[in-house]
DNA sequence: CGCTTTTGCCGTATGGCAAAAGCGGTGCCATACT
């Protein structure tokens, strides 16, 4: 976690001290200190070097570019996976006036789209999707003109969505290449070492890039890991969850389990719940979404279409009434609770029956190597695909591999999804600490760890119904003054909480 | 992959049985329509 490889040469940037950065922040954002991992990233950028950050949920990432801004010569290229992250994060900049700022997405009309690109040096920072930065015309108009940063945000989809979900991502690499920025920053929350190297790899980024990983550890979420026998057993202690009446967020692997759990939560206490999933309509989902931020809803149920950019930091309650594919959904899942650095409770249910019916979801579905043959030999013959699967396909051929390779990235991908599975089920079987167990896998050294019952085999674990009493989670205020979240001593809270007497 | 649920048929009971179906989820972009 600390920053090494200091560089000595090619920048007159390169000696910048972090008092010297901390002055900046102060003067510019009003913030008094940088969160951690921030200095050592702009101090790499600085000196001119690329850089990879996994920063955890709110810590600050979008501000390494901002900050970066009056630094740079050219434009600041931020590669985005959602239309909705975009609109936040240049309302952002145009808010606090920190550049001009362009959205490049299908939300804007041809004529409109052309005239961002025609006046493009115009702009200080420009958003797009990785599919939009894939158009010959995009991609020509950067290279005629300079680009100071390129920026990959929520990095990981390098590796998760790249291979089978939105290929555009594994074409960063060959396009950064092309369009030559003079420093690249890759951010996300959570990547393990095979993630990072993932995401190194198909950026085409050099062995020199400075890395940054900070501990995923947060201590202020209480992690319980809750055995069940059977639904009635899960249905009745989600009840007893739900009946806390904080802010609540439980995740189920279908869309139409989201659909029946809130009916069914619908029937014990009308309105207090709603359903979340992508195939509610751009206009449901915002309207959802918004009424949990302002606390006029308070439970949501939802598939993995809920998180990504929703900041609710009062949060203090998630729950997977179903277990999600691995530990990088999980905790990115779980971060979202207690953004406010106030106490939060993460429950994951476990059924014996889980590990078979979900392995049998993996398995199944997936295109066979006769399949992927097939669409090469005969693109236009109907096969029983799905509209994804043939969107993958055709990238696939429109990027002129081979039938051979595709056939071995896909079967590669889905062993790894198998894999992964395995690994967070024999995880979630075992008997030793969920927190230890989720440092393991993403932290290269070990951190300091802030203990939860399940990890403390010398005490008997106390039942979920103690840990609520102590918990208080009703009693913490809901809406915290933005301060809040830059409290640093979660961790004395939670000793008072659980290390009583 | 193999287990559960639904369907279809029997032929007339409100079952019985075998065969067939069903079984994740994430979002860009385009283009063609009203």
């Amino acid at each position: 976690m600390t920053a090494t490889n200091q560089s000595t040469s090619g920048s007159d940037n390169g000696s910048v001290t972090t008092e010297q950065l901390e002055n900046e922040l102060t003067q510019r954002f009003g913030f008094a200190h940088f969160r951690p991992g921030q200095a050592p990233l702009l101090q790499a950028l600085l000196s001119g070097r690329d850089a990879l950050g996994i920063l955890p949920t709110g810590s600050g990432k979008s501000l390494l570019y901002q900050f970066l801004s009056p630094h740079i010569n050219g434009l600041i290229v931020v590669v985005s996976p959602l239309i909705s992250l975009m609109a936040d994060q240049a309302g952002r900049i145009r808010r606090q006036n920190l550049g001009k700022v362009a959205v490049l997405n299908s939300q804007l009309t041809v004529a409109e789209r052309q005239l961002v690109l025609q006046q493009l040096e115009q702009y200080r920072f420009v958003f797009l999707a990785p599919e939009t930065l894939q158009q010959p015309a995009v991609q020509q108009r950067l290279r005629q003109i300079t680009v100071g940063l390129l920026v990959i945000d929520e990095a990981h989809c390098i590796s998760s969505w790249g291979p089978d979900f939105r290929p555009s991502y594994l074409r960063l690499g060959i396009i950064r290449q092309q369009i030559r920025p003079q420093r690249t920053l890759a951010l996300t929350a959570t990547a393990n070492r095979r993630v990072r190297q993932d995401i190194l790899k198909n950026l085409r980024l050099a062995a020199t890039t400075f890395v940054y990983q900070a501990s995923v550890d947060r201590p202020n979420i209480y992690l319980r890991l809750q055995t069940v026998a059977d639904e009635t057993s899960k249905w009745q202690q989600t009840l007893m969850l739900v009946g806390q009446q904080v802010p609540t967020l439980i995740y189920v692997a279908t869309r139409r389990e989201a659909e029946e759990l809130t009916q069914r939560l619908d029937q014990q206490q009308p309105g207090i719940a709603a359903f979340y999933h992508a195939g509610l309509s751009t206009s449901e989902r915002n309207q959802i979404q918004q009424l949990f931020l302002k606390n006029q809803l308070r439970v949501v149920v939802a598939t993995s279409a809920f998180g990504m950019g929703i900041d609710k930091s009062n949060l203090r309650l998630v729950i997977h009434y179903q277990l999600p594919a691995n530990f990088e959904s999980y905790l990115q899942e779980i971060g979202r609770a207690g953004r406010d650095g106030q106490p939060a409770l993460a429950v994951i249910f476990v059924m014996a029956s889980d590990q078979q019916r979900l392995s049998q979801r993996l398995l199944r579905n997936r295109l066979t190597p006769g399949s992927i043959q097939r669409f090469f030999d005969h693109p236009d013959d109907p096969q029983q695909l799905d509209t994804n699967q043939q969107g993958i396909l055709q990238a696939y051929r429109q990027a002129e591999l081979p039938a051979a390779q595709v056939i071995a990235i896909l079967q590669t991908t889905a062993e790894l999804r198998f894999q992964q599975w395995q690994k967070f089920w024999t995880y979630l079987t075992s008997t030793t600490c969920l927190r230890q167990q989720l440092c393991d896998y993403f932290d290269p050294e070990p951190a300091q760890l802030h203990h939860s019952d399940h990890c403390c085999s010398q005490a008997p674990t106390p039942s979920l119904t103690t840990v609520l009493a102590r918990l208080q989670l009703a009693q913490i205020a809901s809406a915290p003054p933005a301060a809040a979240r830059h409290l640093r001593q979660p961790a004395a809270v939670l000793r008072q909480l659980f290390i009583e007497s």
